[in-house]
DNA sequence: TAAAATTAAATTGTAAACAATTTAATTGCA
DNA sequence: TGCAATTAAATTGTTTACAATTTAATTTTA
């Protein structure tokens, strides 16, 4: 089996996957004005009051970098609030506004939605993500 | 099971994951200065001689936004030609120079090397190479 | 305690991605 | 034939990613 073909990668599915999904995400979240990582963030955000740039990025798997100018965008947006941790002025620490907050109830339906797309059964899910999960603690490790 | 949480998605490990791969890809291709998209033009353009840039899109999923400006900085290494097809105008067609072709020999540990570092047993890559091809299929119907 | 090391964000620069539009060539059909 | 529709790339503009560096604050340690 000639392993440079592009139909032997294991990895092309993965970048090809992960950019359909995106596109899948896309009229879901025009409505609400936001991207995917930009949902992402909320996703994090929903769950955790108020988090440092730091640990979201550590949630997330993106640096400041990535993060800064996303954070700034959601700030302009309304969404997020960035303002310096007093015990410790490196540290950015980002809550979400009223409006960031409000917006978890017009999201309730897209996870559904989405995986309604991808027409996988209980099991299918289950024994995919299971087997995702492992690969991310495989590769997680590795950085 | 509330589905807006990070750890209940199915899709985060996807786009996670995919950025892991490409980041295990990036020493690996380094000494190439080659970035993982070009790499994949390569993949392909490997296994057939010359290719307009609408089916390389099709293979790579991709479209001219991205690869017009992508093709042009491998052009401009060195790697690729681009010329307009003689018969329809329109069409660019991109072929390897001696560059590019050599370039094969020297990339041929690498998805073994990539493998090594996913940490998967040959029936755990087959089970879920299935399952991603399956869903790529269900994913790119819906374009 | 003062300098060195570490840490957290921000910044800079480059390369993807992709929607939307534009340009130019070809096709189809009235 | 000739003009409208289609097609293929290219362009424009915005948002991610991320390496590498910089800035500023905190910790460590000599």
């Amino acid at each position: 089996m000639n392993q440079l073909k592009l139909e032997n990668q294991l990895c092309f599915p993965f970048y090809a996957i992960s950019r359909q999904i995106t596109a899948l995400y896309r009229p879901l979240l025009e409505p609400l004005d936001l991207t995917y990582p930009q949902y992402l963030v909320l996703l994090v955000l929903w769950e955790s009051k108020s988090l440092s740039v730091k640990d979201l990025g550590k949630k997330l798997l993106l640096d400041s970098g990535t993060l800064t100018p996303l954070l700034k965008r959601m700030e302009q947006d309304g969404l997020v609030i960035r303002q310096r941790d007093k015990a410790d002025e490196r540290v950015v620490l980002v809550s979400l506004t009223e409006k960031g907050i409000t917006l978890e109830n017009e999201a309730k339906d897209i996870p559904f939605k989405l995986a309604s797309c991808l027409a996988l059964s209980m099991e299918e899910f289950i024994n995919l993500k299971a087997q995702l999960d492992k690969l991310m603690e495989t590769t997680s490790a590795l950085k």
